[in-house]
DNA sequence: AATTAGCACTCCCTACATGAGAGTGCTAAT
DNA sequence: ATTAGCACTCTCATGTAGGGAGTGCTAATT
């Protein structure tokens, strides 16, 4: 589809602009990169290219710069593959020295480490109650109504709650309670236990506990309502500052929109719920209006075999596509070690 | 010491320059403020008040602009108290429609209206597991090694954590302990546990529990080095996007220095770490090199009587100091009834 | 038929000059 | 003590000119 020759021209004009950060013209790309042919033949050729979509045009007298579709083309096609220097691994294995109690700490740390080394944004998403199988839940009567839930998971992960039950259930229940939900939970991924298999198992629970069927509906709404919100995991995001280094975040506005977005959890979640893998999005692959301009890549890394949680960088379409992999893989392979040497996470 | 005509001018100047943000001269300050004499002895007085040190002069050709000194004057001696609107108090009242269970969604949701409502940065800090007096320590066996150790404060906060205990210790204990840490540390403050209280409590155990005093050194480890950080409240930072509206921040090196800043939670906590009250901390009256020319107001919030945390906004000097003082307060009310109706706080 | 040299042309960016506008300090008059 | 008047300073917006980079097209070359 693509001349081998006006793949090299795009590939030469991507990184050329990947580095410089400005619009490269036929001159700047015979000289830096031995394209043995003259500069009015590369004129030709990036017309063409500016013609199929692969490259734009700032303004008439302007060289080109990559479209959209032409930085697809090149992470699907031309990109080579990116060694980190010795320097970045070892700024990357400072996660490893922290050897913190908390996630969170972990976790915020990596983020930084991510913007740190790519001048980018980084992200992480913290090892989702969601991905990793239930261990067992436990029920713990306090005081009076209030009652602690504990809810393990099998890569020993721990979230806990006060609920506050209705003053008829028992105290000794709990125990039963307890055995029976993990009895029936176990072995699950949190986003397979849907109302339906918690309706079902109230209806069991009807049988062997000789309590109201108010009373257990009472005790649906707090398990539910506590099961539900504390599978997502937190996003953290680490380095704001660093991406206003890109000439691309110069103008105030545009700085503003993205931090704005920047603070909406929810969206930054949707951006990073993603299968396994190294992920891509360009420019207008995106929907998001005010990060149109932006990549994202992420990368997801598992603790102990299981998917956990998301690790990824956010940038200018102009991003460093292949070194940013290289990192984001690097940093994985960082969290899965940090997880799993962990004596078992969690807590507050 | 300053005559009752300076101080006219003084907050003349002061006033129309939190509105404008343009340097005011004497023209402009004798047509919008009725001071009735020409501009010429306004322009005597603002040269005396220049050598006082309470206004600056950008450039020679150029009105005049609060300093620091200025600004510190007006906040002591001629602010006026502001009356918050309707709409105002209607945005603010939002917080307690959230009934949030979670703590953290109402201190999130506090910091964006603070800043939404400021046009400023809002910041919070969750009520503080040192500032409220402890209720009782509860550790639970979980499996093998694995302990949950929780502890509850007078005003319903708690705190988890999985602590690995050393082998030896028999489940059957910590029953014991758990009674024993509760009585020796209930109706203290979280900072009043000191090492040395530690001490000479596991001084205590030595003779009560017949264990090693190697195992009574883990425990302690253990229990201190949990203790310690989870006192720290945490903080909530929002709405950083809203100061890039503010004229002096249209440099994108000051945003980044500024959001360097931000993104560090110690230096935040310490800057929001104060006794009961208002607290304003102008310019350089701040040590950080980076928020010299910023403000930071603090307000503290209680929750039952007890101090809880903290509410504060910063902004550019050029501050509408009676409104955030208005806002602030406001909102300090709101939090404490937030938290007070709350059935119990906490959790994750 | 593909490539290249040459050239006219376009557009941006910077530097520089100019003039209006706002504000000051000073002096002399009130 | 206050004020009117005035010369002076500095900023900012606007307009203009010239250099630079890059293009597209045409004609010559391989």
């Amino acid at each position: 589809m693509l001349s081998d020759r006006k793949q090299k021209v795009l590939k030469a004009v991507v990184s050329e602009y990947i580095n410089t950060a400005e619009p490269v013209g036929s001159r700047t790309l015979v000289r830096r990169h031995k394209l043995g042919v003259s500069t009015a033949t590369i004129r030709n050729e990036m017309a063409d290219l500016e013609e199929m979509g692969f490259l734009e045009q700032p303004h008439v007298s302007a060289g080109r710069v990559p479209s959209d579709r032409g930085y697809r083309f090149y992470v699907d096609n031309l990109m080579d593959q990116d060694q980190l220097t010795s320097s970045e691994r070892r700024l990357l294995n400072q996660l490893a020295e922290i050897r913190a109690q908390e996630a969170d700490t972990v976790l915020v740390a990596a983020s930084r480490l991510l913007s740190q080394v790519s001048n980018y944004v980084g992200l992480v998403t913290s090892p989702s109650l969601n991905a990793g199988r239930l261990a067992s839940v436990k029920l713990i009567h306090l005081e009076q109504r209030l009652t602690l839930a504990l809810l393990f998971t099998e890569n020993g992960r721990m979230e806990s709650r006060v609920l506050v039950l209705p003053p008829e259930i028992e105290p000794a229940d709990l125990e039963g309670l307890s055995t029976y939900f993990t009895h029936r939970l176990a072995g699950r991924r949190l986003e397979e236990v849907t109302s339906e298999l918690l309706d079902q198992i109230y209806a069991e629970l009807l049988d062997d506990f000789r309590q109201s069927r108010e009373l257990l509906a009472e005790i649906a709404r707090s398990v539910l309502s506590w099961l539900r919100p504390s599978g997502r995991g937190k996003v953290y995001l680490g380095g704001t500052h660093n991406i206003l280094k890109q000439p691309e975040f110069q103008d105030i506005d545009k700085v503003r929109h993205l931090l704005v977005l920047l603070e909406e959890e929810p969206l930054l979640r949707q951006l990073l719920q993603r299968e396994p893998g190294i992920m891509i999005t360009i420019g207008r692959e995106n929907e998001l209006e005010a990060m149109q301009d932006c990549t994202v890549i992420s990368a997801t890394y598992t603790v102990q075999g299981q998917p956990a949680g998301t690790v990824a960088v956010l940038g200018p379409t102009r991003m460093d596509y292949s070194h940013v992999i290289s990192v984001l893989q690097y940093m994985a392979s960082c969290l899965e070690e940090a997880f799993s040497t962990q004596h078992s996470g969690s807590s507050s």
